[in-house]
RNA sequence: GGACGUGUAGCUCAGCUGGUUAGAGCGUUCGCUUCACACGCGAGAGGCCGGGGGUUCGAGUCCCUCCACGUCCA
């Protein structure tokens, strides 16, 4: 890096363009630290100096998509406004980097696949580079150790990052790149280590034995807000089970037939009166041989199959819930890797039962439920042929398979699940967040409410970070999971699968009298629910009144998509309530989806034109963001690239229109420097269609400001972007004449000092969305960034002279419109002159378009008469069109 | 089935607490090299404001109901 360079006034191009421009002023900014946060702000203003942004960490293996450009991009424009309204922004950037998304990609990219039993290879070279997309099939993956696949991660993220980040800066993202993180870095694994040993401490985490989702082809656990819901084709088999007391069958009907050697029971709702006489009394299972009790629960439905229902130890979430309640037994089948059971389980002890099991034993659940189709056939309890229907199945989010339901040791962190008092409590912490739209907190309180567990955080996977836990092996061998090894705080972090518990040597894992390490890592959301913490700094802050965690915690805003709101908004409101007991940040701004020409949300990028490199290069940055910036926070935007190229010309009109605003030299008091026109730039400001200009840009600035301060950046655009359109099409051409000193050197004067004035407001308004041609434009005549100057105030546009309605300028760009339709009517060119007209309009409207007569007379070629005449709305009439001559050049 | 959101010109969208003939941009049609800009400028056409009820002097805007679409949860 070389040193920077003040940034200096510079030469106006001959032909502005915005190409270019990117590669020009992003490393200028970095330079010159323009987004850098002053923390000296603290001692000067205290914590209501500052502006601090909670920003998502976006998943590094991924890739970057148009979906995460539209809502990056609402979140800077809140940034830069802030910035320039007096804030000092702390505003920085992570990368989520540990979990699922990462394994699957490194698996790919380099043809490999973890395996915990495997010893660490330090010399191993992975069999490939860049399998970019193309999964590769399990069987041709290599195993390799978790040490080594940790290895491999770290590698790929790290590349993957930096790809990111240049799309980043080229867009314009104004991050304190300093202030950056990694989820999977030291400092997060330490922090998310620490808090979870506090939670831990306070009995807000705890390890339990449970029946839980479990997805057989990652073979991990796997959280409620991880679900997903899908149509899953199954049968419905119509299967006979056999009363004990009496000669005669009880139909029921299930979609998992191979779950019958794990039935417990049948339930029918307790209102159901066929099946009054049969609760309390046990029926027989067909094939195994089971004798089971017949009982009543409400959530068995009536009106769905026979009513009648098997519960199986465990086929669904329904099953949990009866098991639970009802006290069933636990007679589980089914194992991690999605396999039967190798041998028949003790409870089935018929001769039949066991034999009928021998042909299911270490069987997949699909195979299996063939078999017991046929041993159901064979033994006539199966009724009629199995019928097709479409059923809902939880998956996981990034899996195939339909989850199992098995039952594990997992780690959890209480949210509310089990607790209604912490439910409510946590239901009325959303209530101290101010929304934007407010009505996405309906889909917080939605999902809070209905949860019907504690939050599961622990995962059986390799990259991520681990639950900082050893637990002490008995003189038996048997690790003891109730005595729990935890390191000191300022151990973290600490890997317990690599590194010996604290007081052990590694020579005593897993032998009597020594140690284990928990092999589990925490969920990414356990980690990226501390981003406040991670970004301020918490671990080294805390207690320390000086320093940014302290001071700055709560933050002010959380950005982010509609889609985390369960997972990510909630996370961190659930662990700041715990830790602070305060709510994590005081304004969310949730933005929408992107939505594809279908209307359906949009997948991954298919053309060039629709990566957001690709973007950025044929629309500008600036296109692409006002595009972005276009579509309100909330509501779900079409892709549309016919936005990203209007923004592309607005950002190319502010170069050039600016050009023409400054093309009259330095004005005699000088360049203000930034904050809006110098004194005796407004006392050169005495016309009336300048000082009306100038009332009208008064009031967008009004409406933009209190647009923002909305957290409604579109509105402050279309506010904006309208106001500079007539500007251009309307008022420049109305001064033009005048401004080149066609009517005396005062009237000149007047003109171009009402230019610079509104050129100097209109480029801080339009700042936030197009931060590159403005700054492009600003540096022609000032030193500094744009970036850094002074949101513009209405005061700005008060001139000496006072202020003239806005109708003044209103009335005369009519005026010229009825005579521009009067030339295109004619067919001429706008050269063409008006040798006589007649102008209608109410009194009021003709005196102030008397007022600047002479401006129109030159922008329209009126060489003649004008009448003027009343009439109730303005009218244009009876012109006098006389076309020019073309001159050959 | 429940919650939330959406339905306004061919397309993408504005229309704040109900108030004059419903707006913008894109696209389209016609015209123009005009000394900031042809990566431009000017003009025109184009709308039973999803359907049906109601409240009101007055409804795109408020209430009810139905329909369609989207998302999430069952």
């Amino acid at each position: 890096m070389t040193i920077a360079e003040p940034t200096r006034a510079t030469a106006i191009p001959e032909r502005p363009s915005i190409d270019g421009l990117e590669d020009k002023w992003a490393p200028v900014w970095e330079e010159q630290g323009v987004f850098a946060f002053d923390r000296s702000i603290l001692d000067e203003r205290g914590r209501e100096g500052v502006y601090a942004i909670d920003t998502p960490p976006p998943t590094a293996s991924g890739s970057l998509h148009v979906g995460h450009v539209f809502s990056y991009t609402h979140t800077d424009l809140v940034a830069r406004y802030k910035r320039m309204a007096g804030y000092e922004v702390f505003f920085p950037i992570g990368w989520d980097d540990n979990g699922l998304p990462t394994e699957r990609r490194v698996q790919n990219y380099y043809g490999v696949r973890g395996d915990a039993s495997l010893p660490y290879d330090p010399d191993f070279t992975p069999p490939r580079e860049g399998g970019e997309g193309k999964s590769v099939k399990a069987a041709d993956q290599v195993p390799v150790s978790r040490q080594n696949f940790i290895e491999l991660c770290d590698i790929l993220t790290v590349k993957d990052e930096e790809t990111f980040e240049d799309l980043w800066r080229r867009l314009g993202m104004s991050y304190d790149w300093s202030l950056s993180y990694r989820t999977i870095d030291d400092h997060s694994r330490a922090t998310a280590q620490q808090m979870f040993l506090r939670n831990l401490a306070k009995g807000e985490a705890y390890a339990a034995d449970a029946p839980g989702l479990w997805d057989v082809t990652f073979q991990t656990a796997v959280a409620q807000a991880e679900l997903e819901a899908r149509d899953y084709p199954g049968h419905y088999h119509r299967v006979a089970f056999h009363r004990t007391d009496a000669d005669a069958p009880v139909f029921i009907e299930t979609t998992r037939p191979e779950l019958l050697p794990a039935c417990v029971a049948l339930i029918a709702h307790p209102d159901d009166e066929r099946y009054q006489g049969l609760f309390g009394k046990t029926v027989r299972s067909p094939l195994f041989q089971v004798e089971l009790p017949v009982l009543a629960h409400p959530d068995a439905e009536m009106d769905k199959g026979a009513g009648i229902a098997m519960c199986c130890t465990f086929g669904d979430l329904t099953d949990v819930t009866w098991w639970r309640e009802l006290r069933l037994p636990t007679r589980s089948i089914v194992t991690r890797t999605g396999r039967l059971l190798g041998e028949a389980p003790a409870w089935i002890t018929h001769e039949a039962g066991i034999a009928a099991y021998e042909g299911l034993a270490g069987r997949t659940t699909f195979s299996a439920r063939a078999a017991v189709v046929d041993l159901l056939r064979e033994s006539g309890d199966l009724v009629g042929e199995p019928t097709p229907t479409q059923r809902k199945a939880n998956f996981y989010e990034n899996g195939e398979k339909p989850l199992e339901i098995v039952t594990s040791r997992q780690w959890y962190i209480r949210n509310g699940g089990r607790d209604a008092d912490l439910n409510a409590a946590l239901i009325e912490r959303g209530r101290e967040i101010a929304f934007h739209p407010s009505f996405m907190r309906a889909r917080y309180e939605n999902w809070v409410g209905g949860l019907n567990g504690d939050w599961l955080i622990s995962r059986q996977r390799f990259f991520g970070v681990a639950i900082p836990v050893w637990y002490a092996v008995g003189a038996d061998g048997e690790p003891d999971r109730d005595a729990l090894i935890l390191p000191r705080e300022d151990q973290l972090p600490v890997d317990p699968a690599a590194q010996p518990a604290p007081g052990y040597d590694e020579s005593q894992r897993g032998v009597p009298g020594g140690f284990v390490g928990d092999t589990d890592i925490m969920d990414t959301w356990a980690t990226s629910s501390l981003t406040p913490q991670i970004a301020l700094d918490w671990r080294g802050g805390e207690g320390d009144a000086g320093s940014l965690w302290s001071q700055i915690f709560p933050m002010d805003l959380r950005a982010q998509a509609q889609d985390i709101i369960r997972t990510w908004l909630f996370s961190t409101v659930v662990r700041s309530h715990f830790a602070e007991n305060t709510v994590p940040w005081h304004h969310a701004a949730i933005s929408g989806w992107i939505l594809d020409p279908d209307r359906k949300k949009m997948g991954k990028s298919k053309g060039n034109a629709e990566t957001p490199e690709g973007m950025v290069k044929e629309y500008g940055a600036d296109g692409v963001r006002y595009w972005a910036a276009s579509a309100k926070l909330g509501t779900d935007a079409a892709f549309d690239i016919g936005q990203m190229k209007v923004g592309r010309r607005l950002a190319i009109k502010v170069l050039n229109a600016s050009k023409f605003a400054l093309s009259f030299g330095e004005e005699p008091a000088g360049v203000s420097g930034g904050a809006g026109g110098s004194a005796a730039l407004r006392r050169a400001v005495t016309v009336d269609v300048d000082r009306s200009m100038l009332t009208a840009l008064a009031d967008v600035v009004g409406k933009a400001t209190a647009a923002f301060d909305a957290y409604d950046h579109a509105r402050a655009l279309e506010v904006t972007e309208a106001f500079f359109w007539t500007f251009c099409d309307d008022y420049l051409e109305l001064v033009k004449d005048r401004a080149y000193g066609g009517q005396g050197e005062a009237a000149a004067q007047s003109a171009r000092a009402a230019l610079r004035i509104a050129l100097e407001v209109l480029l801080r308004l339009l700042a936030p969305f197009l931060p590159y041609a403005t700054e492009e434009v600003w540096s022609w005549f000032h030193d500094g960034s744009v970036h850094r100057a002074s949101w513009p105030v209405p005061a700005e546009a008060d001139v000496p002279a006072g202020s003239v309605s806005p109708a003044v300028l209103a009335g005369l760009g009519g005026a010229l419109a009825g005579i521009r339709k009067a030339k295109s009517e004619a067919k001429t060119g706008m050269r063409a002159e008006i040798a006589r007209v007649t102008i209608a309009a109410d009194p009021a409207a003709v005196s102030g378009i008397r007022a600047g007569e002479a401006d129109l007379r030159a922008a329209g070629r009126v060489t003649g008469d004008i009448d003027f005449a009343d009439a109730a709305t303005l009218e244009v009439r009876d012109a006098v069109v006389v076309p020019v001559e073309r001159t050959p050049r």
